[in-house]
DNA sequence: GGCCGGAGTGTACGGACGTACGCATCGTTG
DNA sequence: CAACGATGCGTACGTCCGTACACTCCGGCC
């Protein structure tokens, strides 16, 4: 054994948490699932964790971090010259190309919210999070808002459909919604 | 007990577990609930359904249904007159307010589309319906589901955030996805 | 060097679940 | 009226779960 005093052990259980999220779900989340996962005993899971809500609180919260992380990295890449709706699109097609898992995941996340108090406030969080990302490239909250609600449909439509993502549609319903373009209107002029 | 060739039994099933998904959620279901809550014995619910996926399909449906059928009638009483947007907040503010439970009861329909490949084609089957409701009103059918993915995307914001609704607010949003207005372009003059 | 306290673990318990299956029951047929 | 077949039901089994808790083991203190 020799796992005696093991700093990040809580750590690696949580990831392994998200590993077992990302294959079985919500719905498959068990302390033994992830005692497995990572390879520690059954009673570790429940030592660092005072219940299963709390792992699975966890867990979603390391995914949401993950996800918001990758939005604030698409938005300190924009280029000031391009259109926002263009990277928008972009963002949506990249995401259900090579980012599936973690897009459904974070839908998970939303939707265990529906049921769940403790799960609630987190993604409650996550949306306001994103509009707040949004919100340094256009003029109002309610226009990010509002920018936020379309990402997370079509992004919905088109993990469910399993359709094939039409950038140029896409790129035009974004915008439709955002006033004039030319990569948002930052505050000021460097403050962006 | 006398229930020997009870017709509708397994209509009452049905609606039964509609409640239970209602009051408990998916993750809730179980043929013991169900059984209790339609007040049939335990065999029965496994007698008519072959499995418990199969009695969430069919309670699914009834959901998917019933939520289709109120965006119909929405769509049936629109005045020639007044603009799309309008009218599309009212049914978002109405839907949060009046029928919040069938609401997150719909998203996790779609949720449950994620995980269980028997639920995807309902959830894509859902999406594809309202789109064809709103194509009605508008030219085209990339604005239909444009505007599909905002009304998810909002209602979903508003329920999890629990947010109280800004009908005006919405009302922009929707009017910027909607090319002119007037209650939508209905291809024929009068075709509907 | 020997004890002591807390950190970490293995096991066992009580309960909920899906489902299979033998049995009761009733309409039908001769 | 009697027997039979299908329809519907109650029970029981095996599985998996969350969690409690007695126990082990290691590091620090006297």
């Amino acid at each position: 054994m020799a796992r005696r005093h093991d700093p990040g052990r809580r750590q690696r259980i949580t990831d392994a948490a998200v590993r077992v999220l990302m294959e079985r779900g919500i719905a498959g989340l068990s302390h033994r699932a992830v005692a497995a996962e990572a390879d520690v005993p059954l009673g570790s899971t429940t030592y660092h964790f005072s219940s299963l809500d709390d792992l699975l609180l966890a867990a979603l919260r390391e995914v949401n971090d993950a996800w918001l992380t990758r939005l604030e990295r698409w938005e300190a890449a924009l280029r000031p010259g391009r259109p926002l709706a263009g990277e928008l699109a972009r963002f949506v097609e990249e995401s259900v190309r090579d980012e599936r898992p973690r897009v459904e995941l974070e839908y998970e996340l939303y939707f265990a919210g529906l049921r769940r108090p403790a799960v609630r406030p987190l993604a409650a969080f996550c949306l306001d999070e994103m509009a707040g990302v949004l919100r340094r490239r256009v003029p109002d909250d309610a226009t990010a808002r509002a920018l936020v609600a379309l990402l997370d449909g079509l992004l919905l439509q088109l993990v469910l459909t399993g359709r094939e993502c039409d950038r140029e549609q896409i790129r035009e319903a974004f915008a439709r919604l955002v006033p004039q373009d030319g990569t948002g209107s930052p505050p000021g002029p460097a403050a962006g």
